[in-house]
DNA sequence: ACAATATGTAATCATGTAATTACATGAATA
DNA sequence: TATTCATGTAATTACATGATTACATATTGT
């Protein structure tokens, strides 16, 4: 999680339901094999192997052969870098969740007040 | 942030670097007009304006018109929205960031012990 | 060895995205 | 009113992504 294009990676992974899901499933039972995995949904197999390659590329499923199946875990670091990381950036606004509602508040007051 | 295409859309605003640093400009200088914000990049105006308008439709950034510019503000909101939900779902592993990195190694440690 | 099972690769197609140039709108000001 | 300034729209281009079908690899068991 050192790059830009790392966080770019983590957020285009997540940008998608079908892979939101898969890390859903994955967290539901870790380590579930790959067909068992696609039983789940309507698309094709290969599409869900596709995703899969998304979500290891980014780090957020990690996977481990097992005979001819192969075992698919769910990782969570690349996630809490990127939460880290933003909460760094804006811990001002948002570390806490009651200063968050705070400052949505002022800034709607502030945009209802100049326009 | 009711749909889970409300949550594809924020994912993928903030897959984008360019879209990310107009997040940060925005909150080191609220209210900034498009043209000021956009000669902090290398692309064209056209470009930052075409990026706003995926962070507007994400509902990231907040605009009112003033005269003949914009001013533009950051909306966090949509943010807290995809945070609290994720926390939601897997608050068991990272709710505390010590459980999360604890949940960490014993992953690790499972798929070294099976491989 | 042969067949069945689990997974993966390659090629393809439609669609979406990123970025550009050229043109258009609307507001401030001489 | 004409002109400059700030922003926006339209059309276009190259490239990336999502999903599919057909084929290929590798492992298990008869």
């Amino acid at each position: 999680m050192n790059t830009s294009e790392d966080m770019d990676l983590v957020f285009q992974a997540l940008a998608h339901r079908t892979r939101r899901d898969i890390l859903d499933l994955l967290r539901a039972e870790p380590g579930q094999a790959v067909g068992h995995l696609a039983s789940n949904f309507d698309v094709s197999r290969i599409n869900i192997i596709n995703h899969l390659r998304v979500l290891e590329t980014a780090g957020l499923v990690i996977s481990e052969k097992d005979g001819r199946s192969r075992r698919l875990y769910l990782n969570l670091m690349p996630i809490q870098m990127v939460y880290d990381r933003w909460t760094d950036r804006y811990s001002g606004y948002w570390s806490d969740r009651l200063a968050s509602l705070k400052y949505g508040a002022e800034q709607a007051t502030k945009l209802k007040g100049t326009s």
